[in-house]
DNA sequence: CTCGATCCCTGGACGC
DNA sequence: TGCGTCCAGGGATCGA
C-alpha cells in the first residue's frame, strides 16, 4: 500500500532498449497512442499468470491487481485520452455471478504520468530501476510498468466503475467535430491554454501539443476562450487535429538524447515550432520564441505571431551562455 | 466559474 | 568530483 522498502523490486539498471522501450518525457495523446499500438502488437491475447508489485502509492487499489488480474487475458488495448485501457477477459471457468462483476470482464487503466513506461520484457531479464508492476504473461515474458516519478496511475476497474471513470473526460480531439469544438471553447472564459489542457474539455492534449497547435493557429495561450472569433477557433481545431495526426504518424515526441541503438523513438520533437524553443527564431517570422506561465505551465509562443492579451507577463530570456548544446559527445555502447 | 498555490516525486541542470 | 539547490510537470485538491 505505501512505500515500503521491503516490497521494493529490483534496482538493476539496464538501458538496452527494444523497439517498445521508448522514453517519452511527457506522454500525451500521440505518445500514448504509439505505446498502445506497440503493446497491441506485442501482448494482445496473452494471459496474465501472476502479479508482482513494487511501490504502489500510485495504484488505486494494489490488492485488487494481485487478486483479480491472474487468469485473465488481455483482449484489447485502447487509448482513451492519455490513458491506456487494457481490456481483460472474464476469469476463465468462473461463472459465479453473485460476485458482483469480479468474474466478468474488467480493465486495467494505465496513465503514464510524466515518466511512465510500459513494455514487455523477458521474465529473466533484470528489472530496471523504478519497475513497480510486473505482469507475468503466459508466454514467459513480463509486462512491466516503470515510472521514476510515479506521477502515473494504475487502476483495476470492473465495467461500471470504469464507465463512471471515463465519463469525467471530454471529447477526443481527433473525433470532435468543428462546430462542437468551437462551441465548447467559446462558451468558456478560461484561457485557451487552460481549456486545451483541461481533460474534461478535451482528453489527451498536454503541454506540448497545446503550444504547438496554438502556434500554428496564431493564438496566444493566454487568450480567453470566449474572446476567440469563430474563425480563430476553427483554425485552432484544424491545427490541433493536423498536428496530432502528424505526431502519431511520427510516433510522438521523444527526446533526441534517447535516440540510440535500434530503438525507434518518436520523431515529432523535430517538428516542434514553439514548445521548448525559447530564444530560437519563430519559423514564420524570425522573432524569438518566448516563454510565459499560463495555466501554471510553461508556455512557449511567438510574441509577434501570437498577440498577447493586455497584461500578460513574458519571462525574460535566460542568459545565453555558451549553450552549444552538443548532444552528449559519445557513449560507450 | 476561474485562478493560483500546494503537494506528489525524481532526475537533470546548475552553481560553487 | 561532489554536493546542495532549484525546477519541471499531469493531476488532484483547496481556498480565494
Amino acid at each position: 500500500m505505501r512505500k515500503s522498502e521491503a516490497c521494493r523490486l529490483g534496482e538493476h539498471y539496464h538501458s538496452r532498449c527494444d523497439i517498445l522501450k521508448v522514453l517519452f518525457p511527457m506522454p500525451e495523446l500521440p505518445e500514448v497512442e504509439t505505446v498502445a499500438r506497440g503493446l497491441r502488437q506485442a501482448v494482445l491475447g496473452r494471459r496474465i499468470l501472476s502479479v508482482a508489485l513494487g511501490k504502489t502509492d500510485f495504484i488505486d487499489d494494489p490488492a485488487a491487481l494481485e487478486e483479480h488480474l491472474p487468469g485473465r487475458a488481455i483482449e484489447a488495448i485502447e487509448r482513451y485520452g492519455k490513458f491506456m485501457l487494457l481490456r481483460l477477459s472474464a476469469v476463465a471457468g468462473a461463472n459465479d455471478n453473485h460476485r458482483e462483476g469480479d468474474a466478468k470482464r474488467a480493465s486495467l487503466l494505465v496513465h503514464l504520468g510524466m515518466t511512465g513506461q510500459m513494455a514487455p520484457s523477458p521474465a529473466a531479464k533484470p528489472r530496471e530501476k523504478h519497475t513497480h508492476v510486473c505482469l507475468l504473461l503466459d508466454d514467459g515474458r513480463e509486462l512491466r510498468y516503470t515510472d521514476a516519478r510515479r506521477f502515473g496511475r494504475i487502476a483495476y476497474l470492473t465495467e461500471v466503475p470504469l464507465e463512471q471513470e471515463l465519463t469525467r473526460f471530454g471529447a477526443d480531439p481527433l473525433e470532435i467535430g468543428k462546430e462542437e469544438f468551437v462551441k465548447r471553447i467559446r462558451e468558456r472564459h478560461a484561457r485557451i491554454k487552460a481549456l486545451l489542457l483541461d481533460q474534461s474539455v478535451l482528453r489527451g492534449v498536454g503541454n506540448i501539443y497545446a503550444d504547438e497547435s496554438l502556434w500554428r493557429a496564431k493564438i496566444h495561450p493566454s487568450q480567453l476562450g470566449a474572446k476567440l472569433t469563430c474563425r480563430q477557433a476553427e483554425t485552432l481545431w484544424r491545427a490541433l487535429q493536423e498536428i496530432l495526426r502528424k505526431a502519431i504518424v511520427l510516433r510522438g515526441s521523444s527526446i533526441s538524447d534517447f535516440l540510440d541503438a535500434e530503438g525507434q523513438p518518436g520523431e515529432y520533437q523535430r517538428r516542434h515550432r514553439a514548445y521548448g524553443r525559447e530564444g530560437k527564431n519563430c519559423q514564420r517570422c524570425k522573432t524569438a520564441i518566448r516563454r510565459g506561465i499560463v495555466a501554471g505551465r510553461s508556455s512557449y509562443f511567438c510574441p509577434s505571431c501570437q498577440r498577447a492579451p493586455r497584461g500578460f507577463t513574458v519571462l525574460p530570456l535566460p542568459p545565453r551562455t555558451a549553450r552549444v548544446r552538443s548532444p552528449k559527445p559519445r557513449r560507450a555502447s
